[in-house]
DNA sequence: CTACATTAAATGTAGATACATGTATATTTA
DNA sequence: TAAATATACATGTATCTACATTTAATGTAG
């Protein structure tokens, strides 16, 4: 089923509005797969975001502010998302005493657990999603995609 | 700024999550800068997609089912989406004569002149964030989102 | 050292979303 | 044709999100 079919409309006005729809449509395909398969383990994408983020700082606690930084969806309110991690266990929260203001999380033994029952399954869907594509339609994408990532970094810094 | 720069991380597991995080970054980006050309004529981007919709009807009367369908996020709650375009004016609803079951919407001619009036902004947005792709790049990306599009049309049949 | 500005995070709030349920109408079946 | 089922849409509700404000701690200028 293609994009046509999928948004039930026989043309775009341009490859590049094609290609902006395209996007969107495939991200949000993506989104829920994922949440599909997070649903069952009581953890939503971007919880599940943050507590990888936890465990690729191997123990090294960080700052709430720097989490947010490196979600996906950096708008999401961090703190609260914090809160659920913490109140489920999976993550560990307390003031840094160097810096007052500042909040250290970490992730807690139950929160590795957690994801390592998850890795396969996301890396599953991962490669499942992009079975039909071969190396090389993967490199030009990850290119593509990281031209037009550089574009809309120029358009929203222009912008603020 | 690259992937690994946004997410301030060294290295992806697989070119394949390379790509899938590709995806839903650059996703997050198209809607935040469509977001800022919609914010200020009170229209968000459901509405928004909504309403190009109904300007394609082109007078034709179109159920809020099929209007769900033809939707990027066919999840959102058109119900309320519509509720709001009627509100402002933008959209009309009316109990359908043949079968009362059925809303019938058309947009207003309120709704056709907000829309005369974003389509300039938002086709600029889509050349503007698709400047640095060539013409071969765009059939590209075209292409193997198309692909990948159907592989998660077959995931996501196979789990309902 | 005090007053002001800045920073980090938490909280308040309105509105949006996901998912379940309700309500009215239409269709099917016995 | 009456009862059961299905369909189309609306509504309820908890949660989530975006955006603004608040609180507390630190930094800085006079």
């Amino acid at each position: 089923m293609n994009l046509e079919q999928h948004l039930s409309q026989s043309s775009f006005s341009s490859d590049e509005q094609r290609l902006h729809l395209h996007i969107l449509v495939v991200a949000r395909q993506l989104g829920m797969l994922a949440r599909r398969i997070l649903q069952p383990h009581g953890i939503t994408p971007p919880q599940y975001n943050v507590l990888r983020i936890l465990r690729g700082q191997k123990g090294r606690p960080i700052a709430v502010q720097s989490l947010a930084e490196r979600m996906v969806d950096p708008s999401s309110n961090t703190s609260r998302i914090i809160d659920k991690l913490v109140d489920k266990g999976w993550a560990d929260r307390q003031v840094c005493p160097s810096d007052r203001r500042r909040a250290d999380v970490l992730i807690t033994k139950s929160g590795m657990t957690l994801l390592a029952g998850l890795d396969e399954p996301m890396s599953v869907l991962f490669q499942n999603t992009m079975s039909s594509l071969d190396t090389t339609q993967v490199a030009a994408l990850n290119d593509g995609l990281s031209q037009v990532l550089d574009s809309t970094d120029n358009l929203i810094e222009q912008q603020s």
